[in-house]
DNA sequence: ATTCTGTATATTGTATACAGCTATACGGAA
DNA sequence: TTCCGTATAGCTGTATACAATATACAGAAT
C-alpha cells in the first residue's frame, strides 16, 4: 500500500492533493494506526513523489487534526478516544438541528426521488449483506439531506467531523440489529422530510444519531478502537 | 508589512508557522482584503524566506478556509458574506450551549477570580475608551470561560469559527451602546457562572451572542464588509 | 553494571533549480 | 478597428540539494 506511480496519470489535480487523499484514507480506515509515525522520505518514496508535495499534504492533515506535528520529529497519526467519538456525534447532532429548518424549506420532489433511490439501493445492499456498499450508501443518504441546506459553513463543520467517524462506520454496521434499525430510521426520516414535518424530523434525527453513537461507542469498547 | 528577517531569530518554531500566523493575521485584520491574490514569489521575498515554507503555510490556510486555491493560479483570499457572519454566530451559540453544562460543573474559585480580574480590566479599558484592549479582553473573557470545559473538539469548533469574526470585533465595539451592554452582560454571565446557574447562563449566552451578531451584521451592512 | 559522551546516521527544515502552464502583450491579417 | 495567433514573461508544481537537528549506538569513565 501507499505505492503507485502518479507521474503517468493525466494530472488534473496537484500531486499533493492526491497524496493528501491517500494519507487521509489510510488514516481514516485505520490502515495507518494511531501513533504511527509518518517518515517523509519513506512515504515519498513509496508514493513515487518528492517530499515537497508530501509535506504540503501533511500540513493539511495537520490542520485537519488527523496528525500531530512534533518539532523536528515530524508527524504522527493522532489517537482517538471514546470522548472524541461522543463529542463528534454531539456536534453533528447539534449542527443537524440547525440545518433542518432550511432543509425542510428547500427540499424538492427531485431531491426526494434521489433519496428514495438511495434507500432502495440500501435495501439491496442490506439483502446482499454488502456492508461496504451499505456504509457508503448510508453516508450518501446523509450527505444528500445535509446538502439540501444552504448553510455552507454549518455543513462544513459536519463534514469535518464526519471524516473522523467514517472510520467507525464498519464497526457500527457490523451490529445486526443496528443496521436494520438504522435503515428503518432512514426511511422514516425520508417520509418526514417529504411531509416537511420539521419537529418529527428533529426527533428522528436526534434519535438516529444517538443510537448510532451508542452502537459505535459500544462496538469500539468491545473491539478496541 | 510582511517584511522582517526570520533568519536571525532563535527559531523555536518552524518558519512555516511564523509565515502562517503572519498571513492569517493579515487576512483576519483585513490587511489582505478578500480577493487579494497571494503570489508566492512576491510574499516569500517580502518575508525573506523561500517558497517552500510559505507554500506549507498556504496549505494550512487553505484548510482553514481563509484562502481559496485555484489550479495553477495559486491562492486568493476568500470573501465573507453576511450569511457567513450569521452562520458563524449561530454555530458558536450552538456549541456554547453544549459546553455550558461541563463549564458549570468544572468552574473553580480560582477561575472566577481570573474572570473577575478580566472584567475589572475591561472596566478600565471601557473608561479609557481603549477599544483595542477591550476587544482583546472580551475575547480573553470568552476564551477563559470556554476553556473551563473539557470538550476539546467542541472547543476547537468554536475556536475555528471565532477566528473569522475576530476581524469584525472592532466594528462591533465601535457601537457605543453595544460595548456598554456587552460589558454588563459579561458581568451577569460571571455572576450566573459563580452561582452555577446553568439555565440562566444559557439564557444569558444566547442573548449575548444574538445581540453581538445583530450589532455585527448591522455594522457591516453600514460600513461594508 | 551504569552512565556519560562522542560520533555516525537518519530525518526534518529550508533553499534553490527547473519544468510546464497561464496570462498577457504584441504584431499582423481581415 | 477587431480578431487571432504567437512570443514572452510570470508564476506555479515538483524535484533535488544542502543545512541543521535529533536519535541511536558504541565505547570510555565511574
Amino acid at each position: 500500500m501507499y505505492s503507485g506511480d502518479f507521474s503517468t496519470m493525466p494530472e488534473s489535480r496537484p500531486i499533493r492533493d492526491i497524496a493528501y487523499d491517500r494519507l487521509k484514507h489510510a488514516i481514516i480506515t485505520g490502515e495507518l494506526p494511531a501513533g504511527a509515525r509518518i517518515v517523509e522520505t519513506a512515504f515519498a518514496d513509496q508514493l513515487h513523489i518528492s517530499r515537497t508535495p508530501l509535506r504540503e499534504a501533511l500540513r493539511k492533515l495537520e490542520r485537519d487534526g488527523l496528525v500531530e506535528y512534533v518539532l523536528r520529529r515530524g508527524v504522527v497519526v493522532r489517537a482517538f478516544t471514546l470522548a472524541d467519538i461522543d463529542e463528534i456525534f454531539t456536534i453533528r447532532n447539534s449542527m443537524m438541528m440547525l440545518l433542518l429548518p432550511s432543509i425542510v424549506e428547500r427540499v424538492t420532489k427531485a431531491d426526494m426521488n434521489e433519496l428514495r433511490i438511495i434507500l432502495s439501493e440500501i435495501d439491496v445492499a442490506l439483502a446482499e449483506s454488502d456492508f461496504d456498499a451499505m456504509a457508503q450508501l448510508n453516508r450518501s443518504f446523509h450527505r444528500k439531506i445535509e446538502s439540501l441546506s444552504d448553510k455552507k459553513r454549518i455543513l462544513r463543520v459536519i463534514d469535518d467531523q464526519e471524516e473522523y467517524i467514517t472510520r467507525f462506520s464498519a464497526v457500527t454496521i457490523a451490529s445486526i440489529e443496528r443496521r436494520a434499525n438504522a435503515h428503518e430510521e432512514h426511511k422514516q426520516m425520508a417520509d418526514a422530510l417529504e411531509r416537511r414535518d420539521l419537529e418529527e424530523l428533529k426527533r428522528l434525527f436526534a434519535h438516529h444519531l444517538e443510537e448510532s453513537k451508542q452502537t459505535c461507542i459500544a462496538a469500539v469498547k468491545n473491539r478496541g478502537l
